[in-house]
DNA sequence: AAATAACTGGAAGAGGCCTTCCAGTTAGGC
DNA sequence: GCCTAACTGGAAGGCCTCTTCCAGTTATTT
């Protein structure tokens, strides 16, 4: 699993199998990324990540030049499973139980894990394995929509954009790893599905058109 | 209305009018900080809002010693249009409408102004004034809530403590001041109304208790 | 219009973060 | 076991923000 990064630019060649300790440097980088971004977001200080590696702020930065390397690395196989759960869901037995399951997945990552969530809510189109597999979940979780939508229990006009609305909503609750604010969020997710069961009793407000939204959750930051 | 906000501290006696230029200084910062926290959030650099004001940064600090006494100034007037809101909604006539139109304007204030709503999910023990008014929307709105399930509108497991849920799911949304995340919070507003009405279809997981909610929105920032 | 107390803004100091550089250390081939 | 290239970690420089200090300016009083 942890064997898909392999972040040496396109060594096609077998040039030279790397040292040893660096790749055990960089795995270590990697595992304390995960923490720490998880606990305080994509934004933490690259120290914290170092410290907690228990290596120098140069090896970091010489295995990760750039904060956007170590996000891609880091998150590589949460954004796999991720498109593999939205597989999962489409292909579910009972396709309202396979969006349910979905939607409830994806409510619930802010809890846990606040750095993915930043990341599932951010476009980096400079990373094309992440955005691959974005991707691929969307097409997913297209099916699972029209699925829902075939078998009469989704509301037909929820669109599969809504879903980074979904995870936005989702985050702006788990500001902080407080129990009070997993169990709010559990309930969100749960006011979400209610509003998602068709039929729709009155029309929802439109969407924003989706290339302004995604665009909108460019990597210029979020900030403004 | 401006007039509301004081500041000097407690010259019960007409010890002296203070002196004008200091006056109208301090009421540019206070504008010029309406203006940045609302595009930039409340963690703006003070500096920001001082260029604005065309003040210096020891008069900004001078008038506001801490970030929280400017936080508390700016936003007065806003809590209390916030208040007032609330008292409306809880005496309009129709009760749905009345819940209906109060949390469309709530999910609707982080689309223009992401300060404020970074001070309605924040609680300051230390201001008295903000959190008065804070508990008197919170008062008013139980009342629109009563009413709403009395008129048979609002599902009965609705809790008021889901105004904070609302406010904060609102906010992960409008992380930015781009249209399309404008209509994206709207639309997340018509998505939970839609979850609001009676009858529920479905039980919604339960609520955090409201003590460990707020006292997780408590002002140790949010993070962490 | 002079005296004075209030008020002003910029500069300097402190702390945090990112980035670059370099002298020292260590793994791996021979 | 030694040599060399790979790799290491800390320290220094740059940028940004908050906070404090002080010499200069200005409104107000008489």
């Amino acid at each position: 699993m942890t064997r898909t990064a392999d972040g040496s630019g396109g060594d096609g060649a077998t040039a030279r199998p790397r040292r040893a300790d660096a790749e055990r440097n960089r795995q270590r980088a990697l595992a304390a990324a995960a923490e720490v971004f998880a606990e305080s977001g994509i934004d933490a200080p690259m120290s914290d990540v170092a410290r907690r590696a228990g290596v120098g702020i140069a090896t970091l930065m010489r295995n990760f030049p750039t904060r956007e390397d170590l996000v891609a690395a880091t998150f590589n196989d949460a954004m796999a499973a991720y498109a593999e759960a939205a597989a999962t869901a489409a292909a579910a037995v009972d396709p309202w139980e396979g969006f349910c399951d979905f939607i409830r997945y994806v409510c619930r990552i802010p809890c846990h894990d606040r750095g993915f969530a930043q990341v599932l809510t951010t476009m980096f189109p400079g990373v094309e394995r992440l955005e691959a597999q974005r991707q691929r979940a969307l097409r997913d979780f297209i099916r699972v929509v029209s699925r829902a939508k075939a078998a009469g229990r989704l509301r037909a006009d929820f669109s599969p954009h809504d879903l980074p609305l979904f995870l936005m909503a989702s985050g702006g609750v788990a500001r902080s790893h407080t129990p009070a604010l997993a169990t709010a969020g559990h309930r969100l997710a749960g006011y979400l599905l209610q509003a998602c069961a068709a039929p729709g009793t009155a029309p929802l407000p439109a969407a924003p058109p989706p290339r302004a939204l995604y665009q909108a959750l460019e990597a210029g930051h979020a900030r403004d």
